[in-house]
DNA sequence: CATTACCTGCAA
DNA sequence: TTGCAGGTAATG
């Protein structure tokens, strides 16, 4: 379900309603063996009851909750996780988490596929834990430039271009934080790339449209407050609107908006990826 | 690299 | 009934 903007749209749906605000209690729902989240939440909920949520904030697809006492709560949505305060009668059936705040106020973790993760540490500790130290930049961070795109597409020494495929870079976390299946076609069909284009054959000229295109489309996403095509929404059931704004994600067979042909669709990089073979050209 | 596993619901 | 889905880690 949700990239980087729809994290983002999230973060800004929750971060009004619960900084100031102070847990008053924290369980799981379901019994025992009950899946990944029981794994990573189990042991730092207890920590929750009287910590104050002081900060919300966003790196890639991870969301942060900063909490009094050096306390941090973690969240990783996956798939089809979701942050809601007024759950729809569907999603309630699906709720494997619950938090109190001290005024009764609720927030509830709902999570249809059971991929999502919540962790509870210390916050150094809550943060190497869930891998959110590996990331890479998330290029919607302040100074985020083609220069720095490019400096990533390098390899160590920066003697040569980072080897392998644009679509497997773009969704590589560690590489770039945040864009996922549908943006990543998004951005290649913005950058006029195919999406197995070859990293090494990439020019300047290449780069710069694509760093262009990944800061467009996942802002267009976020002012779409996201894409829904079937579960993401937010913390009040609200779908986004960016699936309307899709120029190529979802469109297979049907004329690709700038010339017509028709949008194809083939398995890159494990995922299900469109591409229009008329207006993005392979890099080999 | 590609494939599989982790889960569940839904459309084909 | 089968295959597919916005994510990621583990495995070959």
């Amino acid at each position: 379900m949700p990239e980087l903007p729809e994290v983002e749209t999230v973060v800004r749906q929750i971060a009004p309603v619960i900084v100031g605000r102070t847990f008053k209690h924290a369980l799981l729902r379901g019994k025992g063996k009950q899946g990944v989240l029981h794994q990573t939440l189990s042991r730092g909920i207890s920590l929750l009851p009287g910590a104050t949520v002081l900060e919300v904030y966003r790196k890639g697809k991870f969301i942060v909750l900063r909490l009094s006492g050096g306390l941090a709560m973690v969240v990783h949505l996956r798939m089809t996780g979701m942050l809601l305060f007024e759950p729809s009668a569907r999603l309630k059936k699906f709720i494997r988490a619950e938090f109190r705040f001290g005024d009764g106020f609720k927030m509830y973790f709902s999570d249809i596929r059971r991929f999502g993760r919540i962790w509870v540490a210390d916050e150094r500790e809550a943060i190497r834990l869930c891998g959110l130290g590996r990331l890479g930049p998330d290029p919607l961070e302040e100074g985020f430039s083609a220069k720095d795109l490019a400096g990533l597409l390098m390899d160590g020494r920066g003697t040569g271009r980072r080897r392998g495929i644009l679509k497997s870079a773009l969704l590589n976390q560690q590489l770039i934080a945040g864009i996922g299946n549908i943006y990543a076609d998004e951005i290649c069909f913005r950058a006029r790339l195919h999406p197995r284009s070859r990293l090494e054959k990439l020019r300047q000229s290449d780069l710069d449209r694509l760093h262009e295109a990944i800061l467009y489309c996942l802002d267009e996403g976020i002012r779409h407050n996201g894409t829904t095509i079937s579960d993401f929404v937010g913390t009040r059931g609200e779908a986004g609107e960016h699936q309307q704004y899709l120029c190529i994600y979802g469109r297979k067979g049907k004329p690709c908006c700038r010339c017509g042909q028709p949008v194809r669709k083939r398995t890159l990089a494990g995922r299900g990826t469109h591409f229009c073979i008329n207006c993005q050209p392979l890099r080999k």
